[in-house]
DNA sequence: CACAGAAGCGACATCGACGTAGTTACTGGG
DNA sequence: CCCAGTAACTACGTCGATGTCGCTTCTGTG
């Protein structure tokens, strides 16, 4: 595993023990959605944390590295264009596909279901067979954004020291950055 | 144009002269969409038709060929999974592929907009170069649906004579023929 | 001229998705 | 033990998209 980012083991200023994982306001501005959406999320099936679900106020929902990687995933489709509805139905291929070495893979939407693609040959056979609409998404360009802001909000900050809080409130920051 | 479906000229059946165009009922039947889902994306702006637009009760909108093309490409981008607000963004791009040769083209949405690819080699340019989603829709299946629609509802109807609106009411019909 | 048929129109309803704001309750520190 | 802080929860509202239904009006035919 080339990457710094440890998967299963939390950074430091992130919960203690190694399996605490990642909180929901840290999830927020990890993958640039509003608390609001990851609770829709959450409470319509779309995706419930791993580690720990919700139990009622004053409790924490705990999200893993790759329900964090799905949510990002979740999020580029909506921002490409994706209705919500269909991204529902592509999270389950991610699912499948949780062994494999996503960075060097293509989710690929099609009529029939959803792949993960193997190199662009892979891609382009499938655009060459296929019908209707393709929605293809790089997989590597979603884990490098998704560690690099990982090692963004794990840094210390100077400006202000809740960053989970402010940055997820900020609209439009992470947006941004995100693309279009 | 190799095409035997006359684009300017209306088929036997279909009013009269030869700017007549298709009624909207036809064109519910044609695209595979309720006439709800017409009227609003006439009201909205999405598509306004071309050839004669709603004067009030009693009056036909009436759509040129194009028109008809524009929403069948509407109506498969959301079979898709694309949402109608970017749907909405690509039809622009389209309007401005007019004079192409369309069915020899991609439509290809991207987070920096819309393109007319013109051959696999261009959409594969296009794949390496991008990043977030990339939607790409061969508008060969596109025209080739539609013309062999138009053929279709052209031909003496046997068993009940009147096309436009049993068939628009089917549900399943002609999504099921257009897949996804 | 009268009338049936067809298409456009207005209006209310539903649903998904999410914003906003106040409440609840758990947790950790003093 | 008390309390501040934090995150989950509840509830109402908004908006886009579309279904449904009844009304209006134009057009063509008898």
């Amino acid at each position: 595993m080339p990457s710094s980012v440890p998967r299963a083991v939390p950074l430091p200023g992130f919960g203690a023990g190694p399996a605490a994982g990642y909180r929901g306001p840290q999830v927020c501005t990890l993958v640039g959605i509003t608390y609001r959406q990851l609770d829709y999320w959450a409470r319509t099936g779309l995706l419930t944390p791993s580690i720990t679900g919700a139990r009622g106020s004053g409790t924490q929902r705990r999200y893993s590295y790759h329900d964090v990687l799905e949510l990002k995933v979740i999020k580029q489709l909506l921002d490409g264009g994706i209705s919500l509805q269909r991204a529902r139905q592509a999270v389950d291929c991610l699912r499948q596909g949780l062994g494999a070495d996503l960075a060097s893979t293509s989710l690929v939407l099609s009529g029939s279901g959803s792949v993960l693609a193997h190199g662009d040959g892979e891609v382009v056979d499938l655009l060459r067979g296929g019908q209707g609409v393709l929605n293809i998404m790089p997989m590597s360009g979603v884990v490098d954004e998704l560690d690099a802001a990982i090692l963004s909000i794990a840094e210390p900050q100077v400006s202000d020291t809740r960053p989970s809080a402010d940055a997820a409130r900020r609209p439009g920051e992470h947006q941004a950055a995100s693309g279009g």
